[in-house]
DNA sequence: TGATTTTATGAAAGCGTTTACATAATTGTG
DNA sequence: CACAATTATGTAAACGCTTTCATAAAATCA
C-alpha cells in the first residue's frame, strides 16, 4: 500500500500539505496541488480512512440498526438515508437487531466500538431508559419509529395512534361496524399504537370494542391468513377487517378468498404502511400511507446537521399518516 | 473516552496485556484476566475498533454494493449474508451503485478506502474487465448474480438462462404457443440471459419468436404494465405472457385486468424471482425461485472462508432456478 | 535442586493519518 | 523599498491500538 508519505516525497513535499490536498484543507498553491495529485496518480495512491479517522477522531459512518433487512419496509426506510447520506459522502455501516433488546445492545454496542458517529436506531426491543441513557451519554443518535418524550429531539416517528385512527375510521365512515382488527405484535410500540388508534375511532363513533374481533398478530403475512382463520373459527362476525400492517392485509385476503368471501364485496380489508407491492395486489390494497423512505431521509438530515454541522432542514418529528384509498374497501351490503 | 492504558495501569498490567484479553490471543493468566475485565468494567472502557483495524490491518468490515435499496430483492439477500456475517462478528459497510458504471466505481472506492476487508458486489453497470482487474490487483471480492469466466471462482450467481428458459418451457409444456415476453432492461446481463433462455425455449418446442411479442422493460412494476399496453396497442396476439420479474408480472396482471383479461382463464402470466409478495397476490403468481437468500449467505460463507479462514463451506457458483407453480398459469382454452 | 521448557508479561516500534504550531515565501502598502 | 499582512509549507506530536521480541516467572524434569 502506498502511503501519503511516499507521496510527499515524490512530490516534493510534506505530508502534512498531501493531507490538506487530499481534504481539501488549509491552504495549498495550485502549482503544488498539481504536483501533489500527479504524484498519487502515478502511485496509485488511495486513501487510508481508517487512519484516517484514527486522527481525525470521525469516521463519517453512520450506525443503522434495524430489525430485519428483508421485506419491504426497511430497504426502503434506509434507501431513504442513503440518498441523503451519499451525497455528503457518509456511509452506513448496518447491523440487524431481531426485535431482541439483548441482541440490538449488542449491535449498539459494536457499532459505537467501530467509533460510528452517529446512529439511526430502529429498534423494538430495547428500553426507553437504555436509549436515553446513551444520548445522555452523549451518542449522537435519531431513534425512528418510536417516540420518547424525555429525548424527543432525537426521535422521528409516524403517529401511529393516528394512522389506526384513521384506519378504522374510514371503515366506520362507509358503514362498518362489526370490523375486525388483527394487529401486530403487542409488545412493539406500533403494534399497541395503532391498535390503540383502531379503539379510539370505535368509541368515537360509539362503536363498542370488543377483544372477540381481535387478533394479535405479528407483522407477517402468514399471521393475517391465521388470524382470519382465528376470527371465523371463534365465530366473530364481521363485514371489515383492519390489518397492522400491508403484509398482514395481504395474508387475511388469501384467507378470506379461501374462505368464499369477496374483497371488498364481502368483507373490506385496509392494511398499514403501503409497501411497494400495496399496489400491486388486486383489487389494489387500501392503506395508511407510512412515508417511510422520508422518514429515512429526514433521519440522515438530522445527522447531517447535527454532527457534520450542514445547513438546517426542516423537521417534523411525528409525521402524519395518511389514507390511501384503493379497492379493498367499500360499504356493506 | 478511555484507552488501554488507562485500563493497563488501573490493572497494574501493561496495554499488551490489555489487547490480549480484549483479542483473547497469546497468553494471559486467569488472575490477570480478572483485574483487567475488572479495569474495563469499571472505567467503562469501549474498545477503540478503528485504532485496532489500523494496527491490525483488518477492519472485519465487508463492502457491499447493491443497485438499490428499496424493494424487496435486495434486502432479502443482504439479510442472507448479514445472518451468516453475524455470527463471526462481521460487519456490513452497505453502497449503492445505481446501476451507473460511474457511481458504482466510487462506491466501490470508498469501500476500499475504508480498508474493508472484501467486497460483495452486486454491480451491473462495471465492466468484466474492471472487475477482473480488481481481482487481479489483489481485491477480495465475490460477484453475486454475475458470472465472469475469468474470474469464476469470485462469482456466484443464478443460471438466468435456465430461468427464463423453464418459465416459457412452463408455458408451452401447457399448450401456449403464442407467449408475450416482458424483458427486463437489456443492457443488464440477466436481463438479456432471461430472454436467451425464453427464445431457447420456443426454438427447442419448434415455436418460432418474432420481436413483436417482446417487450423491453426496466424491471419495475410498472413497465410491466406498459408493456401489456404496448403489446395490445400494436395488435400483438398471445395468451400467455413471461416476465423478466416478479414486479413486472404484478404491473402486467394489472393492465389485462384493466383490459378484461382474465388471468389465468384468458392470459397466463408468469414471473421471475418468487419474491416475497408473488404468493400475496391473486391469484397466487407461479413463478422461477431465485434462491436470493441462499446466495446473499454463499457470499457471506465465502469471505468468510477466503478472508478470515473460517472452514470450508460448501459452494456452488452457479445456483439452478426452479419453477414455483402457483396460479397464474393454466392451459389456454 | 539446578537446568530446561513452557507460560506470562512488558517495552517499544509501528500502523497512516491529522493538526497545532512554527516558519518560510509571497503579496500588499505607504 | 522596508515592513506588515497574508498565504503556503513543514515539523512533529498525537490518535489508540497490535505485535514482535526480549525477558521474567512458573512449571517440568532428571
Amino acid at each position: 500500500m502506498v502511503t501519503i508519505k511516499q507521496v510527499s516525497e515524490k512530490a516534493g513535499v510534506s505530508s502534512a500539505t498531501v493531507s490538506r490536498v487530499i481534504n481539501n484543507t488549509g491552504t495549498v498553491k495550485e502549482k503544488t496541488r498539481e504536483r501533489v495529485m500527479t504524484a498519487m496518480a502515478e502511485l496509485g495512491y488511495r486513501h487510508n480512512v481508517v487512519a484516517a479517522s484514527l486522527a481525525s477522531n470521525k469516521t463519517h459512518t453512520i450506525g443503522y440498526v434495524v430489525p430485519e433487512l428483508h421485506g419491504s419496509f426497511f430497504g426502503a426506510m434506509m434507501g431513504g438515508t442513503e440518498q441523503a447520506l451519499r451525497q455528503a459522502k457518509k456511509h452506513m455501516l448496518i447491523a440487524t437487531g431481531h426485535s431482541d433488546a439483548q441482541i440490538e445492545k449488542e449491535q449498539i454496542d459494536a457499532l459505537l466500538s467501530r467509533r460510528c458517529d452517529a446512529l439511526i436506531l430502529h429498534v423494538e426491543a430495547v428500553s426507553d431508559e437504555y436509549l436515553v441513557s446513551l444520548v445522555h451519554q452523549g451518542v449522537e443518535l435519531v431513534v425512528v419509529n418510536r417516540f420518547i418524550e424525555e429525548i424527543g429531539d432525537n426521535c422521528i416517528s409516524l403517529d401511529n395512534v393516528k394512522g389506526g385512527y384513521l384506519a378504522s375510521r374510514h371503515l366506520l365512515d362507509i358503514g362498518h361496524t362489526k370490523i375486525a382488527y388483527i394487529a401486530g405484535s403487542l409488545f412493539k410500540a406500533d403494534g399497541k399504537n395503532r391498535l390503540t388508534g383502531h379503539q379510539q375511532a370505535l368509541a368515537d363513533m360509539g362503536v363498542e370494542y370488543t377483544d372477540n374481533l381481535t387478533y394479535e398478530g405479528n407483522f407477517q403475512a402468514k399471521s393475517g391468513t391465521e388470524g382470519i382463520r382465528a376470527l371465523v373459527a371463534r365465530g366473530a362476525k364481521f363485514t371489515a377487517v383492519a390489518c397492522a400492517n400491508d403484509e398482514m392485509a395481504s395474508g387475511a385476503m388469501i384467507a378470506l378468498r379461501e374462505l368464499g368471501r369477496r374483497v371488498p364485496e364481502d368483507v373490506s380489508v385496509i392494511g398499514f404502511d403501503n409497501v411497494d407491492f400495496a399496489s400491486y395486489l388486486s383489487p389494489g390494497l387500501t392503506t395508511i400511507d407510512y412515508p417511510v423512505q422520508k422518514i429515512g431521509s429526514m433521519a440522515a438530515h438530522w445527522v447531517l446537521e447535527r454532527v457534520y454541522g450542514h445547513t438546517r432542514h426542516e423537521y417534523q418529528h411525528i409525521l402524519s399518516p395518511r389514507l390511501i384509498l384503493r379497492g379493498t374497501t367499500s360499504s356493506p351490503e
